[in-house]
RNA sequence: GGGCAUAUAGCUCAGUUGGUUAGAGCGCACGCCUGAUAAGCGUGAGGUCGGUAGUUCAACUCUACCUAUGCCCA
């Protein structure tokens, strides 16, 4: 064992921590060593590595980290592997800025050279990821890591669609998506939003007439001219009122939402409500339609009044024109009702032949013949211009449409029950994710669309023959597949690398070739327990026996992400869940309850917070928070340093006062009987708390519980400080190495060294640091990561005891209080102190622990009594748990009845006697007794024990109390004056009082001991000799020291 | 607009199936320096448990509604 400093920087201890474990390869032993045991399956999600990991990625390593150690620590064999999601839009972007061709066409500039560029940059940060979450304390295997672009990789994702396609479960069908006419492209969301402009619009109102009632004309309001010639419908809300309603002037009837009246009619006088209705009265009445364009669609059921709950009559006329081509809700509600789609625009964004009038004009430049064309045929009302936000598309400038687009789904309404069947097989850390975000989130299941417009990601294996008529679709579900099919060797299956590929149709002779789409990425990340292993084509056994995965934490943002793809993948491959427990986090905030963000630099960066406290406190603090069960935490490094501070450095300074006394004493584990039994109470004591301590991580562990974990380690580090070494550090002072000072020893040691296999998962380098230096510090292959977590050890638990000592700490706490109240320094000695407790067993149990609390409050004799009259008077109370169920609205009257009942009766009750009560007769398990400190001031009732302490100070007991006083004055100057401990003195001293004078005479012997004084005597010469002066209660005291 | 979560002491959070005096740490006040630790130890003050209504003998706990905050979806 080596010695340890007093002040401990630990980020520096881990640093060379990390040194040591890169050099002896302590993770791969730890891993390789359990190869013949159990497997433990964990998946890990691949991140992004676009850019720095942040607090949210460390947190998730963090809980990735800990829950895999623990399980290796169990004896299981738990591979750790590292993936990088490396495809998507992400990248692209970046690309696009780093080429500099935002805006173009990414065909004009080559897909082979923008998509290298992609492969160039994706690992452009994962070295800094390694480097930063290695310093956080995770073992995980970089080396071996997966990459979603990997041809390996993307062979497995192709065999996964190409599972599913054979499954029946994916289709190709529409999806309105925000389409840059500019670039011919749909754009995702984020793409979209992300170029808003304010722009002018015309609003107009237009009329549709009943066909059954020509003269009644329903009022349709729209921003959007050019997708009026595709209106197919009119919306109404169900539970919104609408009126039939006379225009005074010209006598026509308009259908429209009654709240909205007052913005077509200025005057009550110029209309008249006809009829009210709601709109669920409309549903199905037909109208004549704008144009006549796609008039013969009237037969498939086109041109009528359709029902949905989206609409609103916040503005408008509270009914809606329906394109369904041209928005969600549109398609939505069409789909629904089985009205037909119509999509008279082409890529260019220009009206097709269909819209005769307008064919091949751009449909903004549409808009105002459009509107022409209406009111001339008096088929427009209102004709308006409204200011709004509107999309544009960021490369090219023109205006976003929606626009229903050809997309590619898994159908996962098929599959729905199965997923929700296999969810309830899936354990939810924290519980209400299961039914309530995740769950809800099933029930409500869409089909999932798969396909992007994009070019760097994994090709959409499927193949097709350009004849429009044929239809014939070829499917690679593996890089032979393709070969097999195109005649020709591929080795990486990206866009540009397999695009020019193509075959002779098999039905109709025209050509085949792939469809433009690459897969979303959650397809491939969703695919990853599979695609890791390159499996089916490697490795199978292996992962089907993993599946499901025991483990997997990612944060919450994943419900509709990682831990959704993931389950339909399974569900639909091999109808199973994916995993088998997931510990789900929240998200970290920054202090002012804010999103963290980097422009307002509102949170001390990751780096810095390791740097100044290390990883350990870092681990402690966020795993300590509701973040391990899906709360949010507001980040402070204050609370990191309280880690240090209250965790931490206690133990640290435990672990210190062992090594000094047994590095002093040459203490050597080594030579100890192996399990010297130990009679000394507080040894026993200690020992059952580690294991207690063990059972309940244990349990909590096994529950994934983390958030329950460090408060009990808090628990037991206190016991172990406060309480353990600072009642047993005389038996360390002792010279000589006697047995009761090997047993102390030998204790500590074992509870320090089961202490650091526990909290090894949790703080590994600590626990590491601990954990070597007291086995072998120099075996290179010595680490607490190699060792099994202990094994709960009955024996070694005595619940009895830990009961006991649990009242010995209220008692002495109640008597620190006592003092406290009257005003007596623990320094003034007394005389008796009585604990009071009815139970005679308890008290006996007690005994061995006398010494410790005569010690701790400094009282001569410690006294017991279960005569409890002489202190307490009883109380009852009503057994509330016990009684409610028994007598229902009775409790008022009993409640009050039992408060009130005198001692005498109680006693009767503790002797087990029935009592009568408001004529009820009472058990006695109907009451709770309790104990009242009578008036007296010198007795304190506490929950389980009740503590009488004599307060009465006799004038020996004086003299006691200033000798002590005196002393601790002579010893505080010694230190002050810098002597050592083991120093000899030469002690004088002087006085005015009395009484001081006399303690000092009395106990001369007694604290010349205790300060090492050779001679000990009254001054009469202050020469030589260090002078201090010091006020006694009142009382001067002036002192002289010399070295001997 | 919908879903889920959260709301308890000045701050950060515990609080078992409804039951007796709602706990802890920090902070605060006061006190304590004798061989591990002042980055420490002790004692104490501090709460109508977000609001309203309900169920119940009994509600921090269950139900409904409302308010605030966060996340996700629309």
């Amino acid at each position: 064992m080596k010695t340890v400093g007093k002040s401990v920087s630990f980020p520096e201890m881990e640093e060379q921590i990390l040194e040591k474990w890169r050099k002896g390869n302590h993770f791969k032993k730890s891993v390789a060593q359990r190869k013949n045991s159990e497997e433990y399956v964990f998946f890990d999600g691949p991140p992004f590595a676009n850019n720095l990991p942040h607090y949210g990625h460390l947190l998730a390593g963090i809980i990735k980290d800990i829950i895999p150690r623990y399980w290796t620590m169990r004896g299981y064999h738990v591979d750790r592997r590292f993936g990088w999601d490396t495809h998507g839009l992400p990248v692209e972007m970046e690309i696009e800025k780093e080429l500099g061709i935002v805006g173009q066409d990414i065909k004009d500039i080559g897909i082979d050279k923008f998509n290298e560029a992609c492969r160039a940059s994706v690992l452009k940060y994962s070295k800094e990821w390694e480097r930063t979450v290695l310093r956080t304390g995770r073992w995980v295997d970089f080396e071996n890591r997966y990459l979603t672009m990997q041809s390996s990789f993307m062979e497995s994702v192709w065999w996964v669609f190409k599972n599913l396609w054979d499954n029946d479960l994916i289709y190709e069908g529409h999806r309105v998506l925000p389409y840059s006419v500019g670039c011919h492209t749909p754009l995702s969301n984020f793409e979209a939003s992300s170029d808003y402009r304010d722009v002018q619009d015309p609003a107009i109102t237009l009329t549709m007439p009943l066909v059954d009632r020509p003269e009644v004309k329903m009022l349709v309001w729209t921003t959007t001219p050019w997708t009026l010639p595709s209106n197919l419908a009119v919306a109404a809300h169900p539970d919104i009122d609408y009126v039939e309603i006379e225009d005074k002037s010209d006598s026509t009837h308009y259908i429209m939402a009654k709240s909205l009246i007052s913005s077509f009619f200025k005057k009550k006088t110029d209309y008249e409500i006809i009829k009210e209705m709601k709109g669920h009265e409309l549903e199905g009445i037909q109208y004549t339609p704008l144009f006549d364009f796609f008039a013969e669609l009237a037969d498939e059921g086109a041109f009528r009044v359709v029902i949905d709950d989206y609409v609103t009559a916040e503005d408008g006329t509270g009914l809606v024109h329906l394109a369904p081509a041209y928005g969600e809700d549109d398609y939505r509600v069409c789909s629904r009702d089985n009205i037909p789609m119509v999509d008279p625009v082409n890529n260019d964004g220009k009206f097709t032949s269909e819209v005769k009038n307008w064919a091949g004009m751009y449909i903004k430049d549409a808009d105002p013949l459009i509107i022409k064309n209406l009111k001339n045929r008096q088929r427009l009302v209102k004709h308006k211009t409204l200011v709004h936000s509107y999309p544009y598309c960021e490369r090219s400038g023109y205006p976003l449409i929606y626009k229903a687009m050809p997309v590619w789904f898994v159908n996962v309404k098929k599959i729905k029950d199965k997923i929700i069947a296999n969810n309830k097989l899936t354990n939810w850390v924290p519980e209400h994710i299961k039914t309530g975000r995740f769950g809800k989130w099933l029930e409500g299941a869409r089909d999932w669309n798969i396909s992007r417009n994009r070019y760097w990601g994994t090709p959409i294996p499927l193949f097709r023959c350009n004849n429009e008529e044929c239809e014939h679709i070829d499917v690679a579900g593996s890089i032979a597949e393709l070969e097999k099919l195109s005649g020709e060797k591929i080795d990486d299956l990206h866009m540009h690398m397999i695009d020019h590929l193509s075959w002779k149709c098999p039905k109709c002779g025209g050509e085949v070739k792939r469809i433009s789409e690459v897969l979303d990425c959650w397809f491939e990340s969703g695919s990853m327990p599979y695609a890791q292993y390159h499996y089916p084509f490697e490795n199978k056994e292996k992962v089907e026996k993993g599946l499901p995965a025991d483990f997997i934490a990612e944060g919450l943002d994943q419900t509709r992400g990682w831990f959704y793809t993931l389950m339909i993948l399974s569900t639909a491959l091999f109808d199973k869940p994916a995993f088998k427990n997931v510990v789900v986090n929240g998200l970290i905030l920054a202090e002012d309850g804010k999103k963290m963000s980097k422009r307002l630099q509102n949170y001390p960066a990751p780096d810095s917070i390791l740097d100044q406290h290390g990883a350990d406190a870092l681990r402690l603090y966020l795993i300590n928070s509701g973040l391990v069960k899906a709360e949010d935490l507001k980040f402070s490094e204050k609370g990191v340093r309280d880690v240090v501070r209250l965790i931490l450095l206690p133990l640290w300074n435990a672990y210190r006062f062992f090594l000094t006394y047994a590095i002093i004493d040459n203490f050597d584990p080594q030579t100890i009987p192996e399990h010297l039994p130990s009679d000394n109470v507080l040894d026993r004591w200690i020992l059952s708390r580690v294991e207690t301590l063990n059972r309940k991580v244990q349990e909590e562990m096994d529950k994934y519980r983390l958030f329950k974990v460090v408060p009990a380690l808090v628990e037991f580090i206190d016991d172990l400080t406060n309480w353990y070494i600072r009642l047993n550090r005389r038996r360390f002072w002792k010279p000589g190495l006697l047995k009761d000072k090997l047993q102390a020893y030998s204790t500590l040691h074992e509870v320090l060294r089961h202490f650091s296999l526990i909290m090894a998962p949790f703080t590994p380098f600590l626990a590491e640091e601990i954990y070597c230096n007291l086995t072998d510090a120099d075996f290179i292959d010595n680490s607490v990561h190699l060792q099994d977590f202990p094994k709960p050890e009955t024996a070694k638990m005595d619940k009895k005891l830990e009961h006991s000592f649990a009242l010995m700490q209220e008692a002495i706490l109640i008597g620190r209080s006592l003092r406290e109240q009257h005003n007596i320094g623990v320094r003034q000695p007394l005389s008796r102190l009585t604990l009071i407790n009815s139970d005679p067993e308890e008290l006996q149990n007690f005994k061995p622990l006398i010494p410790v609390i005569s010690e701790e409050l400094n009282i001569k004799e410690i006294l017991f009594t279960t005569n409890e009259s002489e202190f307490v008077s009883l109380v009852a109370k009503p057994n509330l748990s016990f009684m409610g169920p028994r007598f229902g609205k009775k409790m008022k009257f009993l409640i009050n009845a039992i408060r009130n009942l005198p001692s005498v009766i109680l006693k009767k009750v503790e002797a087990g006697e029935n009592i009568e009560v408001e004529g009820e007769t009472l058990t006695p398990e109907c009451f709770l007794i309790e104990r009242e400190a009578k008036e007296d001031s010198v007795v304190q009732a506490g929950q389980h024990i009740s503590v009488a302490l004599d307060t009465r100070i006799t004038p020996e007991l004086k003299l006691e109390g200033l000798a002590r006083e005196a002393l601790n004055r002579i010893q505080r100057t010694r230190k002050e004056i810098g002597l050592e401990v083991e120093d000899r003195i030469h002690f004088r001293y002087q006085t005015d009082d009395k009484n001081l004078a006399e303690a000092l005479k009395k106990h001369d012997e007694y604290i010349a001991n205790e300060i090492l004084a050779k001679s000990f005597k009254k001054m009469n010469n202050k020469a030589e000799y260090i002078i201090n002066n010091f006020d006694i209660d009142g009382a001067n005291f002036t002192i002289g020291i010399k070295k001997a």
